[in-house]
DNA sequence: GCCGTTTTCGGCCCGACTGTTTTCAGTCG
């Protein structure tokens, strides 16, 4: 049993005991304990013999530690067990709904016997929850949208999951002797926010075509499978527990690009790539580019030879969707892409003075073996008391401190890196801040987000955001829409106006880099771009590990086409960054 | 259930917002 099946167990079980309304610091224990050893880079399961190895993790003691050593060997545990007796196992899903909490599903469980989602959308339309307390038509409704959004987006991966996902079986493939590169292709390559299942292209002298059935067998051992659905000359498919589908695909090295590419796609880029090929005497399937009249091969080892050979520029995975990229390659205008070096600084992080769990000047080292040139600590304001937000007067005296570790680092680092003093305001219902101005006025950077967003209507939402960035002490506008509640779609109507007057303002925007934060979506982005929004990508880190968590980030940025130049933190100093965010009253 | 003790019990982040109330429970972050 690996790390985070303990962590999901453990949280399942924090779950549900806040159905069965347990003592919420037990829930607690069990939460953090979930969360402790989801971030340990040893898997727990080897340190079982030694349980007082599991007692050195903060957050484990003797009761957990026991937990998680009867986890490992029978892959549940008593108190699990017990509550699985009195609830079933579905009702984790309804929790994912929006507006559902523990005590609305243990609501609905005496009161309906409803477990599940189909259940409870029966109830709703039946009407049957407007009998219960505290359910009007209104939450009914509500309720119903969510279940239709919960299944919408419910098929599909979140591209962070699915990169794990990836990094996990890829390791496992890997063991196998003779096998040198592991690529996922389809549309984790290509940095979509989601993913429908997981291809996996393999290559190595273990690939070629003689001896190829004995890697195709370890492929299809892999102890994380849950069902195996197919396994061919070069080919197995299976199923994780999760339900995500991945597709292996062992290939020789000589056709190891034309796999990729074909693999990689969209659909559609390669059907205008191939009617390309068609036109210059040539085809292009999955093992080569050859020409028509006599099969000869034009192209297949790499996708650099393949695009070559098609006249065109290497397009990036990020780019390939059939939206201008092909006329870009083949004008030799395709941008130059962002990339992860370029940023230079983040704007947006957490220290221990709220919810974050590391210190400034822990934090400013990571940035600096990071790379970065500056950063801003930015912790939370008062309204978010749960994160033990700063008041004025904390706040204050917290930008002494920022002030301080600066200086430090100064001296010590000859001024490789500035550290800027910060804040992340919330903005409150009537689109005012939780703090004086003249706090905000101390501040190098002031990042004004919406927190509460719990079934907000979108045009409240919005009006809140446009008075918000009024105040001349914003200069950034940190995830500017809410993550939970709001569609996609609806997201692309509204935003639009936020991002204008944004734009007009001289706000910057933020693209929060990873995906569990992130709310401007490739779309998205391009909108900001084509409106002459300055956009900064942070982290939001809580820790020094998140700092370096900005992988995805780039690749959205990526497929929105940006540049460098789009981007207002790849500027080389601390200086030019502040005289190109909108001036300080 | 964990932790740190003024060491073996008592404390453990809590305010905003919504829908339904008519004083508040539940959810969210």
């Amino acid at each position: 049993m690996d790390n985070i099946t303990i962590a999901r167990l453990l949280d399942e079980t924090a779950s549900l005991l806040e159905i069965d309304a347990g003592d919420p610091f037990r829930i607690r224990s069990y939460r953090r304990a979930a969360e402790a050893v989801e971030q340990q880079t040893t898997q727990l399961s080897t340190l079982v013999a030694e349980p007082k190895q599991l007692l050195a993790i903060a957050g484990i003691g003797k009761g957990m530690a026991a937990n998680i050593v009867e986890l490992v060997s029978t892959g549940t545990m008593p108190l699990r067990e017990e509550l699985l007796q009195k609830y079933k196992p579905t009702m984790l899903e309804l929790l994912r709904l929006p507006g559902m909490g523990p005590k609305t599903v243990a609501l609905l469980w005496s009161a309906l016997s409803v477990s599940d989602i189909d259940a409870l959308e029966t109830a709703a339309k039946e009407g049957k929850l407007l009998e219960l307390p505290r359910m009007g038509q209104k939450f009914t409704d509500k309720l119903l949208k969510g279940i239709e959004d919960y299944r919408r987006n419910s098929s599909r991966f979140r591209i962070d999951d699915a990169r794990e996902h990836a990094d996990r079986i890829s390791a496992l493939i890997q063991t196998f002797p003779g096998i040198d590169e592991i690529t996922p292709a389809g549309s984790l390559r290509r940095g979509r926010e989601t993913v429908g299942d997981l291809d996996l292209l393999v290559t190595g002298p273990a690939c070629e075509p003689n001896v190829v059935s004995a890697a195709v067998e370890h492929v299809a051992a892999l102890p994380l499978i849950d069902k195996l659905l197919a396994k061919g000359q070069n080919k197995v498919s299976f199923t994780l527990r999760n339900n995500l589908q991945v597709d292996v695909r062992l290939l020789p090295r000589a056709s190891y690009g034309a796999a990729l590419q074909y693999f990689t796609g969209s659909k559609m880029h390669n059907v205008a790539l191939r009617q390309r090929a068609i036109k210059r005497g040539l085809t292009l399937n999955e093992y080569a580019l050859a020409r028509l009249d006599d099969n000869t091969i034009v192209a297949a080892r790499t996708e650099e030879d393949i695009y070559r050979a098609l006249d065109l520029d290497y397009i990036p995975p990020e780019l390939r969707e059939n939206s201008g990229e092909l006329e870009a390659a083949a004008n030799h205008t395709l941008p130059q892409l962002i990339t992860l070096t370029d940023i230079r600084g983040d704007l947006h992080m957490h220290t221990d003075a709220t919810d974050g769990r590391n210190t400034i000047r822990e934090m400013a080292e990571a940035a600096l073996a990071r790379g970065l040139s500056y950063i801003a600590i930015t912790d939370h304001s008062k309204n978010l008391a749960m994160t033990n937000g700063l008041d004025d007067t904390r706040a204050l005296a917290h930008i002494q401190r920022i002030r301080a570790v600066d200086a430090e680092l100064q001296s010590e680092h000859k001024g490789k890196i500035r550290v800027l003093p910060g804040i992340e305001v919330d903005i409150l219902a009537d689109g005012s801040l939780d703090l004086a101005d003249e706090t905000l006025a101390q501040m190098d950077i002031v990042v004004a987000s919406v927190h509460s967003h719990f079934a907000q209507p979108i045009e409240e939402m919005t009006q809140r955001v446009l008075r918000a960035i009024e105040n001349p002490y914003v200069r950034i506008l940190g995830h500017p829409t809410g993550r939970k509640v709001l569609g996609r779609e609806a997201i692309a109507v509204h935003i639009e106006q936020i991002l204008k007057r944004a734009s007009e303002l001289g706000v910057a925007v933020e693209h929060n880099a990873a995906p569990a934060r992130s709310d401007l979506n490739d779309l998205n982005l391009r909108l900001a771009k084509q409106h002459g929004c300055k956009i900064v990508v942070n982290t939001d880190a809580h820790t020094t590990a998140e700092l370096a968590q900005i992988s995805y980030g780039i690749t959205q940025l990526r497929r929105a086409w940006l540049t460098p130049a789009d981007i207002l933190n790849t500027c080389p100093t601390a200086k030019a960054l502040l005289t190109n965010l909108r001036p300080r009253p």
